[in-house]
DNA sequence: CTGTATCCTCCAAGATACTG
DNA sequence: CAGTATCTTGGAGGATACAG
């Protein structure tokens, strides 16, 4: 996840397809996805899919966020297509928001990662302790 | 990645299973894994297998990486057993890197991450510069 | 060559308070 | 309810120097 930036861009033309090239947007969008909010949010949201979530109930359902990181996720997500954001001008308003076709496809990696992480968790944590011994 | 951690743990045993309870050990993995040094790490000696790389020449096919955090990556990783260390007592030495067989399990979800980055880039790309008008 | 040690900067994100 | 504003800080990570 997030993860701090490349210290600096001095080039400007983005060259895809080099994945190890710091200016790659590629990197950039990894960087993104692989962030620890956005994978959960992306979660619940694909889950519910095709229900909509409330802010609160999303607050809810992420424990350990706080409003603001949690507003900050959203709106990232919503800029770049993945969530749709529904308000409901009611007193007081409700804001719904819903996974995209976009991104209910990135929940399958997503996933994937996660499968990955619960198969292999175990194993891992054997190998730490089998090892940390002097 | 990484990212900034819970702010507290407080209770000791590990519930396993729940993605979203902060004391979740696949959580923490999650985390670890999606380091953006690591996945490029991984990427790197699982492309290169069943070659070993040296230290410098990974620093090297990793632009942007300083000593530092290289040698923390590496570290991480040979301690979960996703890679392995092999040192030449050579003069100067010489220290080899290798992906173990998990490691190369790993490769796997990451390359699909990494496809979906790269397919779907464009697209969120056009959305963000569309959506972005005031 | 392969790291470790040290210092230092900077910003992600928590806490808290407040608004439409 | 659904956020934003402000302040603060821990610690990731770059720079640099050095060691085995």
């Amino acid at each position: 996840m997030p993860t701090r930036g490349e210290p600096r861009v001095t080039t400007s033309p983005p060259p895809r397809g080099d994945l190890f090239d710091p200016n790659c947007p590629t990197r950039h969008l990894l960087d993104r996805i692989g962030d620890k909010w956005t994978a959960m949010a992306i979660k619940v949201l694909a889950q519910a899919h095709p229900d909509e979530v409330r802010f609160a109930d999303l607050r809810r359902r992420i424990p350990g966020i706080s409003s603001k990181m949690l507003s900050q996720t959203l709106q990232a997500l919503v800029a770049d297509g993945l969530l749709t954001r529904r308000v409901e001008a009611t007193v007081p308003p409700a804001v719904w928001y819903g996974a995209t076709p976009l991104g209910l496809s990135l929940d399958q990696p997503l996933a994937i990662l996660r499968n990955w992480a619960e198969s292999h968790m175990a194993e891992i944590d054997t190998h730490r302790r089998t090892s940390q011994a002097t």
